[in-house]
DNA sequence: TTTATTTCTGCAACATTGTTGCATAAAAGA
DNA sequence: TCTTTTATGCAACAATGTTGCAGAAATAAA
C-alpha cells in the first residue's frame, strides 16, 4: 500500500507534507529524533509540521516517544486507527549509537501494581542494539 | 534524617534552595511537574532551579521523568548515589487527577528482546488512581 | 472541467523550557 | 575571621510548543 493510500485510508487528505513525513519515517522501524524530521523537512514551514505531526498521531498513523533528554521521537504505527490506539511495543535506545528502535514485545508483560488501574504502559529500554555489541 | 544531613550525605553543600526543592518534593511518593516547582520555588532564579536540579538528579537525591506531553516530572530517590542509580520503579500517572506517582515494583519485571542487550528500563503506566477509582 | 467547500499551509507572534558564560554572593574548611 | 571552593542570579540565546489568521491547496459537487 502505498503512503497516499495510506493516508486516505485513515481520514486523511494527501498534502506534501504527509508524504513526506510518511516517506523520512520509513519502514516504521526506527523512531526519529524531531529534530531530523525537522531538518530533513525544512522546505516546510516549523507550524504546519508541528501540527501535520499532530494530525497523524490522532488518526493513528504515527505515535510519539519521548527520550530521557526530553526529545521527541516518531514513529510509524503498526495498526492503530483513530479509535484504537495499541502500541504493544517498547522503545530502544542504544547508548552507543543513539539510534531509536520500535521493537515488539513477544510475550505479556505482566504485573499489577496495588490500589490502582493500568490503562496503558509505556516502556523505555536502554543498551546496546545488535550492530553496535557485534 | 533531616535535608540539611540529606544533602551533606550525598557531597551536596546546603543551600536555601536545595533545602526548598526537597521540602517542595516532600515524601518522595509523588512526582512534581517542573512549572509546579517554578512555581513554588519563584523566589529563586529559574537558571539557579534548573542548575539545581541537574545537580541533584546527578548525585542521586532526585530522579527525573517524563510524561507523554514532554513535561518534566521531578521526586526523590530511593537510595541513590552518585555512582549508583537504582530504580527498581515506575510512574504511574492517573489520567483524573493527573497526580504521578512512583510506585516500587513487588516482581521483578523480566523480558528480553532479541539482538539487544539491555542496560535500564524506564517504566511509565497510566490509568485511574485508588482516591480517584474510589 | 469548472466551481464551491472544506481543510491545510505558511507567517507572525508569543510561551515554556533548556542551556551557557560570567560576575557576585554564599558556604565550607583552615 | 580569612581563604577557597562552589552556588547563585542575571543576561542572553536556542529549541520546541502553541495559537490565530489569511491565503493556498485538496476534495467534493455541479
Amino acid at each position: 500500500m502505498d503512503a497516499a493510500t495510506t493516508l486516505k485510508n485513515h481520514d486523511l487528505r494527501v498534502t506534501k507534507i504527509r508524504l513526506a513525513i510518511l516517506e523520512a519515517l520509513g519502514d516504521g522501524h526506527q523512531a526519529k529524533p524531531y529534530g531530523e524530521l525537522q531538518a530533513t523537512l525544512s522546505d516546510f514551514d516549523r507550524t504546519t509540521l508541528y501540527r501535520t505531526l499532530l494530525a497523524l498521531i490522532e488518526k493513528g498513523l504515527i505515535h510519539k516517544a519521548l527520550e530521557e533528554n526530553g526529545e521527541s521521537y516518531y514513529a510509524l504505527c503498526g495498526g492503530c486507527t483513530t479509535h484504537a490506539h495499541t502500541h504493544d511495543h517498547i522503545h530502544f535506545k542504544c547508548n552507543d549509537c543513539g539510534t531509536v528502535e520500535c521493537l515488539h514485545l513477544s510475550n505479556e508483560i505482566g504485573f499489577s501494581l496495588p490500589g490502582v488501574a493500568i490503562d496503558s504502559l509505556e516502556i523505555t529500554a536502554k543498551g546496546t542494539c545488535g550492530a553496535c555489541s557485534a
